[in-house]
Parts: C-alpha cells; sequence; structure tokens
DNA sequence: CATCCAGTATATA
DNA sequence: TATATACTGGATG
C-alpha cells in the first residue's frame, strides 16, 4: 500500500492506494496534516515484483493526480467527469453493494437510508445501510454524504456531520436542523 | 407526542 | 452471546 496526501483548498486529505487503485481517503485531521507533505511515501512494500514494479509506480502516480482532480471537483460541488479505480475489496458483499448504490446518487441529489436499502433489495436494512455508510473507505467519492435520514435530516458522519453540511451547501441541498 | 420494538449486517467485547 | 450502530415504520400509552 501507498499512501500520497492531497491538498486542497479544504485541507490536505491522505489517499491510500492498493495495487488494484484508490483504497481509502481520509478527511483531513491533525493527525494527517502534520505529516510533512511527501507525495507518494511509500509506507508497505506490496508491490508487483521486479518487472511490474515499474508499471506499478507508473500507476500510483496516475491515481494520485486522477484522485486529486476528482476530490477538488467533488468539494466544488461538481461532479467529477473520470475517477481513478477503486478498490473496494475491503468490506463484506452487503456493504459492496451499499458503496455501489452511492455511487449512483448524482450531485445535488440525495436518498434516505430506506431508500438505498430498498434498492440494494433489502428494504428493511436501513440502519444495516448506515453502518455501512459509516464503513465506507472513501468518502466524497463514494458520496456517503447524500444519505439522510428518512425525515430530511441529518443523521450522522464518519468524517463529522460538519462536513456532511458543507458538502451538501455545496450541492445546493439544505437538510433540516 | 414519547417510547418501544423488531428487523438487519457488522464490529467489538 | 450481548451490545451498539450514520434507521425506520408501526404499535402502544
Amino acid at each position: 500500500m501507498i499512501t500520497t496526501e492531497i491538498k486542497t483548498s479544504h485541507g490536505t486529505f491522505t489517499a491510500t492506494f492498493s495495487e488494484r487503485g484508490l483504497a481509502q481517503l481520509e478527511f483531513p485531521s491533525r493527525g494527517n496534516a502534520r505529516r510533512k507533505g511527501n507525495p507518494l511515501t511509500r509506507r508497505d512494500a506490496t508491490l508487483s515484483p521486479s518487472d511490474g514494479e515499474r508499471d506499478g509506480v507508473r500507476d500510483f502516480r496516475r491515481w494520485h493526480i486522477a484522485t486529486a482532480r476528482a476530490l477538488k471537483q467533488s468539494l466544488a460541488g461538481k461532479t467529477p467527469k473520470t475517477l481513478p479505480p477503486l478498490d473496494l475489496n475491503s468490506g463484506t458483499e452487503f456493504q459492496r453493494r451499499v458503496w455501489s448504490a452511492l455511487r449512483k446518487i448524482s450531485s445535488g441529489k440525495t436518498r434516505s437510508y430506506t431508500e438505498v436499502a430498498s434498492a440494494i433489495g433489502k428494504p428493511k436494512a436501513a440502519r444495516a445501510v448506515g453502518s455501512a455508510c459509516g464503513a465506507n473507505p472513501i468518502p466524497v467519492l463514494i458520496p456517503c454524504h447524500r444519505v439522510l435520514a428518512a425525515n430530511k435530516k441529518l443523521g450522522g458522519f464518519s468524517g463529522g456531520l460538519n462536513w456532511k453540511k458543507s458538502l451538501l451547501a455545496r450541492e445546493g441541498i439544505a437538510p433540516k436542523d
């Protein structure tokens, strides 16, 4: 795995890539903002061996750029034209289905936890959907912030409700208090 | 209106 | 095995 930092006007995000693509994206926090910006820091030597090495690094650089671009677009309330490949292997089948459903919510729209649950064929699993949203490894690009409670209230957010609120505001959505 | 509860998938203890 | 979650519609007082 490799981590890189992405500086935006809203803080420094941390992206983690596996050999398959973007695997995790973290909100700015005191912890990762303090780490000196050193792009493409190797953390773990699991690149493909010998021959693949050079290609691997090239991929990471490309993905890093694509991620930074997509992230900045999203933070501005726009829909990124292209995303880096996403590695969602970390989740369970249920979680991957939820995350997949989340990606179909376009900017400026919202769904309720129940609607997402129905979309994946488990209309009663709203609560479980909430858990899956909280486990979303790639917030913003996988728009977990567009899922509101049935009464159009905010619900919760792993990165802090302020983030959810401001992300929605930039998309022209004003959830209830 | 205030509570309670079942149903659901996962994580944690 | 029990409890706690980014939930919610229905039952009950």
